[in-house]
DNA sequence: CTAAGTGCAAAATGTTTGCATACTT
DNA sequence: AAGTATGCAAACATTTTGCACTTAG
């Protein structure tokens, strides 16, 4: 089975505790060095494949880690800010609808219970606008 | 600016004939080696940046690349099968009225023009139906 | 002729593995 | 006591960089 250990309990509340994106080198870092890399990776590798955090990958190489957590419920969808890197859950069935309209219409069965659409948040949104307008 | 070389011709030919993701490997093998990983690297690197091509990364570190194109359309969006690998452009207005309601609901804006949802296209879930039901 | 692109070899980086030790149950 | 987890050091794979050379405009 699987036991629980000091190292375990502080990467699980430190990353469970941000709704940011992350680095392993960020868990590295903010543990002070306490728990060492390589169990980082194997515990982040571990969660991946639970789906408990989800993985990605950007331009210059740098694998990020987002703590997602379960979701039960069937219309949960996550929406990720790209400028402060927020991540919001939402339980709304207007993602139910578009999986059902992408079903009949599309012929196209949409299973992913992780759906994340990228895009601003509200306050992101303001902050950019007010800068914008200082011209 | 940028120079056409056969290099590049070479890589886009192979890349944008195909639906399915691939690997920096795969390019380099498909092209029997005739074309250095680093210029597949560097090409690639480029095409990510200009949103051509999207990135992104498996649990087992694999990076993997898929082409996009570009979508000129508002309302272009994509489905991905996670069975057969292949890549669905849809041009649909059911997209912008989800992200139309989450800007009025959820007060986030979906400012991101290439939303890729996954799951099972048509023909791979049938054939994964017909398989449960050979027991 | 100049700017851009290529590809090798070397360097750098990130991630995994083997193993002895320590901890959980 | 048995099974699991840890963390170091080494091994590994992937990606980037420096540089001499080639090619496109």
């Amino acid at each position: 089975m699987s036991y629980n250990t000091k190292q375990k309990e502080k990467i699980l509340e430190l990353i469970s505790n941000s709704n940011k994106s992350f680095t392993v080198k960020d868990v590295y870092l903010s543990l002070n060095k306490k728990v060492g890399l390589t169990t980082i990776y194997r515990l982040v590798d571990k969660l991946v494949d639970d789906g408990i955090i989800s993985k990605s990958i950007d331009s210059n190489n740098i694998t990020y880690y987002q703590y997602l957590g379960h979701c039960d419920e069937d219309n949960h969808f996550y929406l990720k800010c790209t400028n402060c890197e927020k991540l919001i859950h939402i339980d709304c069935d207007c993602i139910n609808d578009l999986k059902n309209h992408i079903f009949k219409e599309h012929n196209f069965i949409s299973n992913k219970d992780n759906i994340i659409i990228e895009g601003l948040c509200n306050k992101c949104n303001k902050e950019v606008k007010n800068e914008s307008n200082r011209t």
